[in-house]
DNA sequence: CTCCCGTCTTGACCACGATCAAGGCGGGGA
DNA sequence: TCCCCGCCTTGATCGTGGTCAAGACGGGAG
C-alpha cells in the first residue's frame, strides 16, 4: 500500500512491458513520463472480461475509470423506449469514463465488452490522490488533456468533411500501423461490422456500401478479413479529395 | 507581482464583479471556487479590441490564452489556396486557445475579433505556475476539463442528430437565458448571420432556410432582430423529434 | 441621385447517407 | 437433417444540407 518500489509495478498491477508502452500512448496520458505513469497508476489493476460482460450500467455510481489494453468496449445509452443506442466503441489503447477519474459521480452511459478484453481499472481516489501529491504531473496531464480534446473534436468534425468510404479507409489503415509502402496487406476487422460502423459514425448498411466503393481502390472483403492490394492507393484515397476516386 | 491582496484583484486585472461571475461559469473553470480563480488569474489582464482586430495568426508562438468577456471571436484557418475557413465562433463566457494555457507552442489557428470584444488574456507561465503551487486546484481543473470535453463532444455530435432548424432554435433560446414561459420574446442576433451559421455548423444559405422553417413555430425575422411569439413552442420544437413540427 | 458592394435570401440541383424492405449466408440447436 | 436466427448485403426511396447561380435589399461614397 505505501509506496511500493517501482520494480514491483508489473507484478502488482499485472502489466507487461508492452502494456506500459501502450499506456504511454494513451491520449489521456500523453505528456506524462513513464516513471510518473507508474506512480500514477500504482493502485490500478488489470482485469480480463469475456465478450458481452457488462462493466457498468448507466446511472451506477462511479469510482474508477478504464483503459482498454486489448479487445473492444461498447458504450451505450438505454433510451426511454427500451432499446439501446451505441454512443462509442472504444479500441485498444483508449480510455473511457475518464470523467470518473477526476471526480466521483455516476456513469452517464453503460459499458459492455464487445470483444474479449483486458482492461486497466484505475480507482478514482488513488488517482486524484497521486495527482494532488505531484503538482507538475497534474499540469502535464492538463496539457495532455487539452491536446486530447482538440484531437477528439477534430476527429468528430471530420465526419462532416470526409465521406464514409474515406473514413473506413483511414480506419483500415490504422489497424496495421506498420505497413507504409505500396505492398498488399491483409487486415482482420477487430470486431463485428456493426460495431465498426458505429465506431465510424455510420449505419451498417452504409459500411457495407463503403466497402463496395473501396473495391475500386483494390480492397476486397471476405467476412471479417479485408485484403488491400495497394496500401498506398488506399491511403491516397482516404486522404484525398472526397470525389477524387472513380 | 508578489501575491497581491485579494482586494486588489479587480483593480489589477480590470475585472468587474459581474466578470467574475461570468468567469466562474466558463466551462474550463467549472469546479474551481471563486477564491481559487482569483489566485489562478492574478496575472491575467483585460483588454478591449475593436471589430476585425487580429488577435493572433496561425503558426504564431503562443504564450497565453483567452476568455471572451464580451463580444465574439472567430477562429479560422488559412487554406493553402488562399482563402479562410471558419473553424469556430467563440461567444461571451467561453475560452479559446486553452491548449496554449498549459504548454507553450504555436497557435494552430488564427483569431480575429468578429464583434467588438472585451477579452481576458491569461499568460501561460503564471497560469501553470499557480497550478503547480496548488495541486488540488489542478485536480479540480482536470475534473472541469473532462466535463468540458464531454460537453463539447456531445454538442458536436448533435450536429448529426438534430436538424439545422432545431439547432438554430436552441441557439436562439440560449441567447436569452431568463425567459422560460410561453410568452413572446425579442432576440437580437449577437453577430452577423454568416458567423451564426458557422457557429451552428451550417452554411449561410441553410441558416436562412432554417429561419424560414422556424416561421411555422412563430419565429419572425427582420435583419438581426428575431421575434419569437411563443418561447415554449420554440423550445418544444428545438428539443423534440426532428420531423415532429409542421 | 446613382453606383457599388457586402449581406442576405431564394431557387434549382445534386450527393450523401439514413431508412425501409427483401433476401443470402452460415452456424447452432432440436 | 432441417430450421431458425443472427449478421451482412443489396436495392429502392427519401430527406437533409451543400453548392451554384441569380437577384433583393441597404448603406456609403462619389
Amino acid at each position: 500500500m505505501q509506496d511500493p518500489p517501482v520494480a514491483d509495478f508489473a507484478r502488482q498491477t499485472g502489466l507487461a512491458a508492452e502494456d506500459e508502452a501502450l499506456l504511454a500512448g494513451v491520449p489521456l496520458f500523453s505528456g506524462i513520463s513513464l516513471d510518473s505513469l507508474r506512480v500514477l497508476l500504482a493502485d490500478a489493476r488489470v482485469c480480463r472480461r469475456p465478450r458481452h460482460a457488462m462493466l457498468f450500467l448507466q446511472g451506477e455510481p462511479a469510482g474508477h475509470f478504464y483503459v482498454v489494453l486489448d479487445g473492444w468496449v461498447k458504450l451505450f445509452r438505454t433510451t426511454p423506449d427500451g432499446h439501446e443506442t451505441v454512443i462509442a466503441a472504444i479500441a485498444r489503447g483508449e480510455s473511457f469514463a475518464e470523467a470518473a477519474g477526476f471526480a466521483e459521480g455516476v456513469f452517464p452511459v453503460g459499458a459492455q465488452v464487445a470483444e474479449a478484453a483486458r482492461l486497466l481499472v484505475v480507482p478514482t481516489r488513488s488517482f486524484t490522490g497521486q495527482l494532488g501529491r505531484n503538482p507538475m504531473l497534474a499540469v502535464n496531464m492538463l496539457a495532455g488533456m487539452s491536446r486530447h480534446l482538440r484531437g477528439l473534436v477534430e476527429e468528430i468534425e471530420q465526419r462532416t468533411v470526409k465521406s464514409a468510404a474515406q473514413r473506413l479507409g483511414a480506419f483500415l489503415l490504422k489497424q496495421r500501423p506498420d505497413g507504409r509502402g505500396r505492398e498488399a496487406a491483409v487486415i482482420d476487422l477487430p470486431t463485428d461490422k456493426g460495431l465498426v460502423a458505429a465506431r465510424l459514425g455510420m449505419r451498417p448498411e452504409t459500411l457495407s456500401r463503403a466497402l463496395g466503393k473501396l473495391r475500386t481502390v483494390g480492397v476486397s472483403t471476405r467476412d471479417r478479413r479485408v485484403t488491400v492490394s495497394d496500401v498506398g492507393a488506399l491511403r491516397r484515397y482516404a486522404e484525398g479529395a472526397p470525389a477524387g476516386a472513380d
